[in-house]
DNA sequence: TAGAATGCGGAGCGATGCTCCGGATATAAC
DNA sequence: GTTATATCCGGAGCATCGCTCCGCATTCTA
């Protein structure tokens, strides 16, 4: 029982470090050119490390994803508040929205891992998804309170869509003038008054 | 030289047949269960059947996607002339897209392998595609000079869009509601006039 | 410098998509 | 019924994937 106290009992090794940089450098680029569903060997390769160096530092794939998006959700979260307070409710909206795909754009299919992430509690994503939710409700809300969005959907319903969007741009990334038509489409359906789908007969 | 005719010039042999169907049946099962990524060698178990077997009758998971859709696609662009005569023209679109989620949401993924598809003209189901932009560009063109519906989106927006609520629907497949709630979000868009996005400063 | 905690690397497992070919089988001709 | 052959079947095999596990190297503390 002479091992009471460890050799290193704080403070990660240098090299441990230094690896985990490398690794989350490789992944930007890996996962930058080939999506969500990157294949994690190519991650490692492109570190010049060994597999299980990889998964050491990032046990799950959504582990490693959490690391290189955290950066970029706070971002969001803060410009979330930035926006409500300087400007009109609708405005600060649509703008927060605009750029929450331009800052989620980067990465193929990240938005089919954000709303399976929205769903299950364990990912270590969830927190972001769920902060990113909050954060689209609270200027959604505020934009209800001013009259200017329909009232009968919740913070859940625009995250979904706002990562539908996000679904589009993966769709035909070459096009992006689609991307930008769709978003005011989708934007002028939350404008309207709910009741406006019902067909009705053709007026003469 | 003697081998001038074959033993069987045309039609195929009984067992091969057979086993097409199996296989069709099979895939639509498992398919139905793990959506478009399905596991192939799920599919010829389950169809008591070799791999090499499955893989000669559908060299590939998009032809075997093809032969499982086409009689739904084929029903969905006659069920659009059907509409486009019987109904007035947004009503028409409405029921028809309508039609469509209804029609493409038992195969998760299909959303994003109809868009993929529809890019690549080698695809078997690129056809398919094209024919069902073509329907559902016919109704909005009709809708459009009623003046029913925005006139600066195409039949490629559209068809985009209804493949997003499709994506839609996969995510949250519990929550009917939502899909229903956003589908009439998205109609609303597509009906006001273009121009309304832009906030403009507050008004007092 | 010595000891031990810590981290590294890749072999290995099961699964996938897809190819390829020896052998079984159905059909037509006799 | 017999035979011949075109046709088809089945699965072994290759490359890749996600992920685990453990012997060995490295780094830090004392």
């Amino acid at each position: 029982m002479t091992a009471e106290s460890p050799a290193t009992p704080r403070g990660r090794r240098a090299d441990a470090e230094r690896n985990r940089e490398r690794i989350l450098d490789a992944a930007r680029t890996v996962v930058g050119e080939q999506g969500t569903q990157a294949s994690l060997r190519d991650v490692a390769r492109r570190a010049d490390v060994g597999l299980g160096t990889l998964y050491r530092h990032f046990p799950t794939r959504e582990d490693l994803l959490e690391t290189l998006l955290r950066e970029r959700f706070d971002g969001l979260a803060t410009r979330a508040a930035d926006l409500g307070r300087t400007l009109e409710p609708a405005a600060a909206l649509t703008e927060w929205l605009s750029g929450f795909i331009v800052s989620t754009g980067g990465y193929r299919g990240l938005a089919g891992s954000l709303m399976a992430t929205l769903n299950d509690p364990d990912s270590p994503l969830h927190a972001s998804c769920v902060a990113m939710r909050q954060a689209a409700g609270d200027l959604l809300g505020r934009a209800q309170e001013a009259g200017r969005i329909r009232p009968d959907i919740d913070g859940t319903d625009l995250f979904t869509l706002v990562n539908a969007l996000g679904w589009i741009a993966d769709q035909a990334p070459s096009e992006a003038g689609r991307g930008a038509r769709l978003f005011t489409v989708f934007m002028d359906g939350l404008a309207v008054a709910p009741g406006a789908t019902a067909p009705g007969p053709a007026a003469p």
